[in-house]
RNA sequence: CGGGCUGUAGUAUAUCGGUUGUACAAGUGCUUUGGGAGCAUUUAGGCUGGGUUCGACUCCCAGCAGCCCGACCA
């Protein structure tokens, strides 16, 4: 991608209405567009990140086992009176068409997987089964704050298991907790972030989140730093901690975002609307279910959070918009051509490249807009990068280290050699 | 939802009850080119609706919007 063409620019200042550091980053890099409160557009450069995501928790849903599956937006307001939700739930977002028929805006999506699987599950021999969906949701929330970590509208993977027995159920529970480890993992922020014993809400005493320490987080976690297991503030109690065999005095107290939980929901939606399978003996059971949701747009503010420094963000390698950023310094001709050459050998390499071919800029401006952009590495060519090699030498720099070096072209092409 | 603060150009800000000033961005010309350049020139602004007043961007009221603190947060 040609910066000179990408239609979104970087801005020196920060927006006035907006405090939170990731939305500070995503706007002035051109990221995301603020539309209202916790209501973000992505553009190019964010989409890309939010697309390398997609595909980190699409792998790794499959590998597990789930089906992928999108649900409508749009849900009955049937479905949700047999759920007690369509008054119990204070932040759903209800619309009505011009016959006066109202309608929920899907917040989650029991009300919807469940009638669905009615109609196929029957038999034992039809579970277990797990699908998902990565679909936008919508929360009326009564303060959206902290740019893209609490919004309105938002991305999410949810996904849905459902079991013959509890210990069926227990079995892919603590599968996913692996999956979800490792989906944190190659998105870079596996090293922050920790599975926390968590409340379970009014029909499951406990359950369990994945909890990324970084100063701007909204919640508190307790660690035991030796161990790795951690709590969250709202089950700190003498019960919960002998069940995790836990001291209070070895506890470390960090503020820390939510970027994943998982539920044990029981019976409580698949009652309501009767899903249920004949067992071995003939007889009929309810089916056991459990959910598993990662936010994605807060995945991207929470990495933004977790790895940035005063100069910008720091993407890591697998969910970067773009692997290099190549830069063009200066107006001779000769860099310009010998640039030109660097961006197409990567293209042809199949490297995702950002090049700023830009004219007329300052080095410093281009500079500080790879810094802010956030590559994990960032290739220049310029009069004194030609100079310094015979053949026409690049500079790199990897954007966590200060100083650069001189490569070939052929030595950065086996940089992306798999 | 309770409390507080704030709405001026694309962005960030200033002043003022009497023709809204500046910086960046953008356009044009020239110079410059390794950490957000220089000169000249151009373009662009008072959230909406009421009220007070000779006159309102400024004061008052309402609405809308945004941010912060708290509560809430499958």
């Amino acid at each position: 991608m040609r910066q000179s063409k990408l239609f979104t620019k970087t801005r020196k200042e920060s927006p006035a209405d907006e405090v939170s550091k990731n939305a500070e980053f995503l706007i002035r890099g051109g990221f995301v567009h603020k539309e209202m409160a916790g209501v973000y557009s992505y553009l190019p450069l964010g989409l890309r990140v939010l697309n390398k995501i997609e595909n980190i928790i699409r792998e790794e849903m499959n590998k597990a086992g789930g089906q992928e599956i999108l649900m409508s937006t749009f849900q009955p307001k049937d479905n949700w009176e047999k759920t007690g939700r369509w008054t119990g739930m204070d932040d759903l977002y209800k619309v009505s068409d011009s016959s006066g028929r109202e309608v929920a805006l899907g917040p989650t999506h029991e009300e919807i997987v469940v009638p669905i699987l009615k109609n196929y599950v029957t038999s034992y021999k039809d579970l277990p089964v797990a699908v998902y969906q990565i679909q936008n949701k919508f929360r009326m929330e009564l303060r959206a704050k902290s740019g893209m970590l609490r919004g309105r509208e938002f991305i999410m993977k949810d996904m849905y298991s459902f079991h013959t027995s509890q210990e069926d159920f227990e079995k892919f529970y603590e599968k996913m907790k692996e999956v979800y480890k490792t989906v944190f993992n190659r998105a870079g922020i596996g090293h922050l972030t920790y599975l926390t014993f968590a409340s379970g809400g009014t029909f499951s005493k406990y359950s369990h989140e994945f909890q990324t320490i970084t100063a701007a987080g909204e919640d508190t976690i307790y660690l035991d730093e030796t161990s790795g297991v951690a709590l969250n503030k709202e089950v700190l109690n003498d019960e919960v901690l002998a069940q995790l065999h836990l001291e209070r005095e070895k506890l470390v107290e960090h503020k820390s975002i939510e970027v994943g939980n998982i539920f044990d929901l029981k019976t409580k939606y698949s009652k309501p609307f009767d899903l249920s399978f004949t067992d071995e003996k003939g007889e009929k059971n309810i089916v056991l279910m459990g959910c598993y949701g990662i936010g994605l747009g807060r995945l991207m503010g929470t990495v933004v959070e977790a790895l940035s420094d005063d100069k910008g963000i720091i993407w890591p390698e697998a969910i970067a918009p773009f692997q290099i950023h190549l830069l063009s310094l200066g107006e001779d001709v000769a860099v310009l051509k010998e640039a030109d050459t660097v961006y197409e050998s990567l293209l042809k390499a199949g490297v995702e490249v950002l090049f700023d071919d830009r004219t007329g800029l300052s080095a410093g401006e281009k500079f500080s807009d790879a810094d802010l952009l956030g590559m994990p590495l960032r290739a220049v060519v310029s009069a004194r990068s030609i100079k310094d090699l015979p053949s026409g030498g690049i500079e790199i720099k990897k954007r966590t280290e200060e100083k650069g070096k001189i490569v070939t072209l052929d030595e950065l092409l086996k940089i992306f050699k798999k």
